[in-house]
DNA sequence: TGTACATCAGTGAACGCGCGTTCACTGATGTAC
DNA sequence: TGTACATCAGTGAACGCGCGTTCACTGATGTAC
C-alpha cells in the first residue's frame, strides 16, 4: 500500500473546510462580504454554530482564507495563459484571461480588488499572491521599448527596485532580468500600467457601472491593451 | 425686509440634516459603509435614536443622500476645471482634478465608485449625477481624431446613441454635437476611456493597493492621460 | 486481537452586543382669527 | 395683542433580530501496548 500522505481524518477535515468555504462564497455572492456570517454558514451546511470554530479560529480567519483562495484562483487563470512568445498577442491573451476570470466570479474579484474590507487587515501572504497574478505580465514586457511619453515613469521603479530584494527576486523569476537593468524598470512599469488599465475597465464592468453607457466592455479592454502595446512598441 | 425663502424652522431642519450627514460621513471614513449606524450617529450628535427618523425615513434613505452628495461634490470639482480651450492640457487638468478629489475624500470615492453596497439600490437620480461628472470630458474630446486602433470602439456608441434621447441630450449639452454625428461617438468613447483609465489608477491608489509597488501614482495617471490624448490626437 | 487512553468533531445553552425601527408621549414653535 | 389650535422636534421604553464567541459536555475515532 502506498504511503498515506493524509489520514482519513485529515482528509475529512479538509473536506469540511472547503464545504464551509463554499457556503461562505455563496453568501458572499448573494450579499457581499458583510453578509458572510458564521451562524448562517453553519445552518446552511447542517452544523451547529460553534462547530465551525474547529475549522476556523474566527470570522476574520475565514475571510483571510477566502481572500487567499481567490488570489490563488486568479493567479492560476493567468498562469494558464501561454506567454512563451512574449509580445502583444500574449498581452492580449493575458488581459482577456484577467477579465474572463473576473466576470466568472465577480464577487471574488470585488473581494480581492474592490473596496478593502473595513477593520480587516489582510495577511502578508496576500501581497505575494497579488504579485503572483501580475507575474506573467512582467515577462510580456521584457522586450518593451517604451515611447518617450512613458519615460517619466521609468525612473521611479529603477531607483526603487535596487532597494527591494524581494521585488527584485520576483522580477528575476519572471524575466531573468536583474533589478539594476533598465529593462527591469520597463518591465515593472508595463505590468503596473497593464494592471491599472485592466482594473479600471474590469472593475467598472463588474460592479455594473457601465450599464447605460452603451459600449462594449470587451472591446474597450482590447483597445486599451492595443494602445498599451503600442506605447511599449511590442511586436 | 427681504422675502423669507426659508422659515427659521426650515433652516434649522436643514442644519440638523447636514449635521447628521456629517456624522455619517465621519463614520464612513472610520469604518466603511457598514459601520454607518443611525444609533451611533444619534449618540454622536447628542440626540436620541428615534429623533433621526424626523430627518431620514430609514438608513437606506440616509445612504442614498450621502451618495448623491458625494456625486455632487465630485461633479463640482470637475466642473470647476477650465475647459474653455479643449485639448490635451484640459484633459490633464480634468484627470488631475478627478484624482485630487478622490484623494481628498477617499471614503466618498469608494462609496460612489467602489464595490456596490449589497442590498442597496441607488436612486435613478444617481445615474444623472454620475454622468454629470463625466460631462466636461465630453467637451475635451470634441476635436478628437482617434487613431485606427480606437476604431473598433466607435461603432457601438454610434448605433446606440441614436436610440437614447436622454444620453443624446447630455452629449449635446456638453459638445453641441447632435447624436447622429460621428464626432458624437468619438466624444463619448473618449470620455469613457478616460473614465476607465482614471478609475483604474485612482481606485487602486485610494484603496492602498499600490503600496509596495514602488512607483508614483500621479505620474502614472499623467502618462496614461498623455497616451490617451495621443490616441485621440488632441492638440 | 483486545483493552485503555488520548484526541478530535460536534452539540446545546448561554453571553452580551448593537442594530433598525415602532410607538405613545411631551413640550416647544408657528399659524389663524 | 391675546387666545386656541395645529404642527413639528424630540424623548424613553420597548420590540425582535442576528451576530460572534465561550463553555462544559458527549460521543466517535484513532493510537499505544
Amino acid at each position: 500500500m502506498a504511503a498515506r500522505v493524509s489520514s482519513p481524518r485529515e482528509r475529512y477535515r479538509e473536506q469540511t473546510r472547503s464545504e464551509i468555504k463554499a457556503a461562505a462564497v455563496r453568501q458572499l455572492a448573494a450579499g457581499g462580504v458583510e453578509s458572510v456570517a458564521l451562524l448562517r454558514i453553519a445552518k446552511e451546511i447542517g452544523m451547529s454554530g460553534p462547530a465551525l470554530y474547529r475549522y476556523f479560529a474566527s470570522r476574520d480567519d475565514l475571510l483571510a482564507d477566502m481572500v487567499l483562495d481567490a488570489f490563488r484562483g486568479a493567479a492560476e487563470a493567468i498562469h494558464a495563459v501561454d506567454t512563451t512568445t512574449p509580445g502583444r498577442a500574449a498581452l492580449h491573451a493575458l488581459t482577456r484571461a484577467y477579465r474572463a476570470w473576473a466576470l466568472a466570479q465577480p464577487h471574488l474579484y470585488l473581494l480581492i480588488q474592490g473596496t478593502p474590507v473595513a477593520g480587516f487587515t489582510a495577511p502578508a501572504e496576500t501581497l505575494l499572491q497579488a504579485r503572483s497574478v501580475l507575474g506573467p505580465f512582467l515577462s510580456v514586457f521584457v522586450q518593451g521599448r517604451p515611447l518617450a511619453a512613458v519615460d517619466p515613469l521609468l525612473d521611479g521603479p529603477r531607483a526603487w527596485l535596487s532597494g527591494e530584494a524581494e521585488v527584485a527576486a520576483w522580477v528575476r523569476q519572471w524575466t531573468d532580468l536583474s533589478a539594476d537593468t533598465p529593462a527591469a524598470a520597463v518591465t515593472l512599469t508595463g505590468a503596473i500600467m497593464a494592471w491599472s488599465q485592466m482594473h479600471g475597465t474590469v472593475s467598472l464592468e463588474v460592479s455594473g457601472q457601465f450599464t447605460g453607457m452603451g459600449h462594449d466592455p470587451a472591446g474597450l479592454l482590447d483597445v486599451q491593451t492595443t494602445l498599451l502595446a503600442d506605447a511599449f512598441q511590442l511586436r
